[in-house]
DNA sequence: GAGATATGTGCTTGTCCGAG
DNA sequence: CTCGGACAAGCACATATCTC
């Protein structure tokens, strides 16, 4: 049973926001297209886990503290007799082990942090964590290779990897296990939830100004700036997506505070953000209707 | 001349209403 | 039902006028 679900990343969105309004550079390019991987390979494994039929608790996406450390978890799921602690990687391409490093096949060979390394790091700090909250269930670490098109060369067999053609099989084994979850579970689930941390302390964006983006309104579908508005329906000249004025406005909205969380939302900013594509009266009904409006007349902002 | 008060201007929203 | 035009309302700021 899934009881906590995984949310787009902050650091992630906001690349992706910005990726349509302001050229990155290549590095910012590199390191949104790492993001957005590792957030889709999450998601795959995430769809995979939610077959599972026997009882568990799914707890996806944490971020915890122990000791002052900061870990974070992909997947972790509380079974009756264990704890499965997952880091998923979506490596793609054919890569080696070699004493306990990992490079990359196709020269130049270069190599990537073992994922072991921050396996173990987050093992330890989460063993901490459970005996502090009482409960000492074994522990059973793996690191998840998500993609098919992903080979390791040389790997020890006694190393904790779960490749993409055992997934299904490991899973399996997991929902044929009997036991039955009692409270104390439950709890644990509870008090881990109630530990997770909203904002990654390391999250460094990019520095940007709202002066230097872009404005206007992209397509949700492919991003673009192709978007015709006519009467409620907004039409994306380049891949046909119709979106309606009100969803619209709203996404920006949603774009606009996570790009700039102290702005002040009001009718004349997202006129602004979106280049007045949208009469004024829309944009405030909508405002008006699916948010909290403080102030009246032109002193009006909005909140959630 | 300084502060208080009155008036004007700009701006946005509320309401009503017709069109689609 | 939603949108947008017309009109009214009313607050803040700027400017004008008044009082001492």
């Amino acid at each position: 049973m899934l009881y906590k679900s995984r949310t787009t990343p902050r650091e992630l969105e906001v690349y992706q926001y910005l990726n349509t309004r302001i050229k990155l550079s290549e590095i910012e390019r590199k390191h949104l297209y790492t993001l957005r991987k590792g957030f889709e390979g999450e998601v795959q494994f995430d769809r995979l886990t939610s077959s599972i039929q026997s009882e568990c608790l799914i707890l996806n996406d944490l971020l915890l503290q122990q000791n002052r450390s900061t870990f974070q978890i992909d997947t972790l799921i509380i079974a009756p007799y264990t704890i499965h602690l997952f880091e998923v990687k979506n490596f793609e391409g054919d890569y080696f082990y070699d004493y306990d490093r990992l490079y990359t096949k196709i020269p130049p060979q270069s190599e990537v942090t073992n994922p072991l390394i921050q396996l173990t790091r987050s093992e330890s700090l989460l063993r901490q964590l459970l005996q502090s909250l009482g409960c000492n269930l074994p522990i059973q670490s793996l690191i998840v290779f998500i993609n098919p098109e992903f080979t390791l060369y040389q790997t020890p067999i006694n190393k904790p990897f779960l490749f993409h053609s055992q997934i299904n099989r490991f899973l399996e084994n997991i929902n044929t296990t009997s036991g039955k979850l009692i409270n104390h579970h439950k709890e644990l689930a509870e008090q881990i939830t109630a530990q997770h941390l909203i904002d990654a302390p390391f999250f460094l964006p990019p520095s940007y100004e709202y002066d230097e983006l872009r404005k206007g309104n992209t397509c949700e579908n492919c991003g673009l700036f192709k978007i015709s508005v006519a009467g409620t329906k907004c039409i994306c000249k380049e891949c046909g997506k119709m979106e309606l004025s009100d969803t619209l406005i709203m996404r920006n909205v949603k774009e606009l505070t996570k790009l700039f969380p102290d702005k002040k939302i009001d009718t004349n900013t997202i006129y602004e953000w979106l280049e007045g594509a949208i009469p004024k009266r829309t944009i405030g009904r909508s405002l008006k209707k699916h948010m909290n409006c403080n102030g009246v007349r032109q002193w009006s902002h909005y909140e959630f």
